[in-house]
DNA sequence: CACCCTCTTGCAATCGATTACAAGCCTCCG
DNA sequence: CGGAGGCTTGTAATCGATTGCAAGAGGGTG
């Protein structure tokens, strides 16, 4: 008859106390005497037994689980995010649990936000329907946000650093400057092409050439041809694209056609991803934290699981990382023997 | 008094029938008529009720969840994979729980492989111990696997597909093979590492040059500079790593010493990470397929808990990838003076 | 010796949904 | 008209652990 899993009972009855005693010994051993607690835990070293999870939590009203809506867990950006996440969690007791919102329709999303599977959610996709996430679990946006929903938000400022990026690409002397965009509509393209044009503005150049794209490598490789495309005399001397992933298809495309970065053309990213450091040229672009982006919004829910007052939003620095992508423009021939011209003579 | 959470019998009280009907009407709806049927759904639009999952969980004695055990959610090589899985999963009602093992300990990493936490187990990483994975819950190891574990794996032939791109290297005129390795004692460093030996071996040339290695882009920086240590007359022409992303590191080391691939060495690598057919030069490798890893492995693991017996070890096939960073080996001027010095006089 | 206090332990209700079993109601047939 | 059989529904036990309440043991004090 010991063939089914040992429950509280079946260690109670050997160690002849009851189950009450032994479901003290597990979660407050303190307030049993020593020798009971002994032999109760003998009883459960001989039984196996484990505790069951399922029961503990009905009882607790609580999960012990934390959900991340991940937009697409291909994308290399997002593991880094979420292993800062699993790291804070882990150390309070927690699971992660990982859900790909472009793996399942938005019914089933929702069935995430329930407190009898997690105790809280955090969300990394701003594509989420606002109304089905209202008065659920604890919530907190991570990077990308939802603007129907008051929850605090871990983010960074996109406009200002974008705005960085470009002031960057203008100091070393460009004037023609692109900008290669993230999916239309994404909080985060918005802003960054808002810092784009500011930057260009409040130096009196012209609007940035806006190209579209959506964050991945492909979409960069397509900016890459359709720059290609323009007559030599228009093409930006700087690109600034939304995504490290989006240059790296940009610049692949570009030296692929037997041009250089940055001698033909600048080239500046943004998120700085691991690889990118590693590249030839190495890209120039705008660290985010992302471990940090993690990490904070995980201790944010905690500390909304725990009953605190939600934080208001919490803005992370970014960093701008100078590396070979990006260099003054060279002088075209024809500008440089007009320019040189009347010395040389 | 409503400022509870309704649960099951608010719903019954408000249609005017048992918790049972209600009951039956979430899970079995056929068996009740249609009248009654319609007024519960009422009912329950009406209270605003949902299901209490751990209640459920607790009664039918499953969780509804599948936790993936990775080694490192940073490596984008991961992602890919789990991307795949949850797939498979949410596609069946199962939720993926995701725990790094590099963010927690061994003591933790078993709690996760309780029937009362999870309903199978997918483990990524071969380096966890064996003893305390047995008799729990299904198992399957996907990629890495641990010797000591009964369990189907889903896996490549990496033996084989190593000794594929070393033929390739020594079919293009390559005699000095280098190769990187993965790191001591992961039987995929080992088999890659064997396959390599296997192909020089077989065409009677002399064992490969091996440097150290873990899988990371740092490491393979690292054997970057190692070869660039190397007198020149004795470094490899080619260099075969055991992963894409020391592949990057090392092709990055090279170049930015002035050197050029394939130029002055030919480079191989393994995985075909998204990124590689991007980089100038586009990355010769062995590709696996990364979501149909994942894929296999759940659709295995959800057959397990559906009460099949454990495949057998699934190998899926790995292809090889050749892009621009190989190439014939450059005659050196020595030999070239050496070989066609005769014919020139 | 009666009383109070502290420390340990057990009893039994509870968390919320599921389901075996039985009962009630119809209809149909011999 | 009695009974078999099909539907639908309700009753109550069950899943396994937790915890408020109270009782019993032991020690100290007036």
């Amino acid at each position: 008859m010991q063939h089914q899993r040992p429950k509280i009972v079946d260690v109670a009855r050997l160690a002849g106390v009851s189950t009450a005693t032994v479901s003290r010994v597990l979660s407050n051993p303190d307030v049993v005497s020593a020798e009971t607690r002994r032999s109760v835990e003998e009883a459960i070293r001989q039984t196996g037994y484990r505790l069951n999870h399922a029961a503990r939590n009905l009882r607790h009203r609580r999960t012990g689980g934390v959900v991340a809506l991940v937009p697409n867990l291909s994308n290399p950006f997002f593991s880094q995010i979420l292993a800062g996440m699993a790291a804070v969690l882990a150390g309070a007791g927690y699971n992660l649990l990982i859900a790909d919102t472009c793996a399942m329709g938005g019914e089933t999303l929702l069935g995430y936000a329930e407190p009898s599977r997690a105790d809280g959610l955090i969300v990394l996709d701003g594509t989420l329907p606002a109304d089905g996430l209202k008065r659920r679990v604890p919530i907190v946006l991570a990077c990308e946000w939802i603007p129907g929903i008051e929850a605090p938000r871990v983010k960074i400022d996109n406009r200002a650093a974008a705005r960085v990026a470009v002031e960057h690409l203008i100091g070393l002397g460009h004037r023609r400057i692109g900008h290669v965009m993230g999916p239309p509509g994404n909080v985060l393209s918005e802003a960054r092409l808002a810092g784009t044009e500011q930057a260009l503005a409040a130096q009196g150049l012209p609007p940035p050439l806006v190209l579209p794209g959506d964050f991945s490598l492909d979409s960069g490789r397509l900016a890459g041809e359709a720059w290609l495309a323009l007559p030599a005399e228009q093409r930006p001397t700087a690109v600034f694209l939304a995504s490290d992933a989006m240059a790296c298809g940009f610049i692949g495309e570009v030296q692929h056609c037997g041009l250089a970065v940055p001698r033909d053309v600048s080239v500046m990213g943004f998120d700085d991803i691991e690889l990118v450091s590693h590249m030839t040229p190495a890209l120039s672009t705008i660290r985010q934290p992302r471990e940090a982006i993690g990490r904070r919004a995980a201790q944010c829910l905690l500390a909304m699981i725990g009953g605190e007052a939600p934080e208001g939003d919490i803005v992370l620095p970014t960093e701008l990382v100078l590396r070979a992508s990006t260099s003054p423009p060279v002088t075209t021939p024809a500008i440089k023997s007009r320019e040189a011209g009347p010395a040389r003579l």
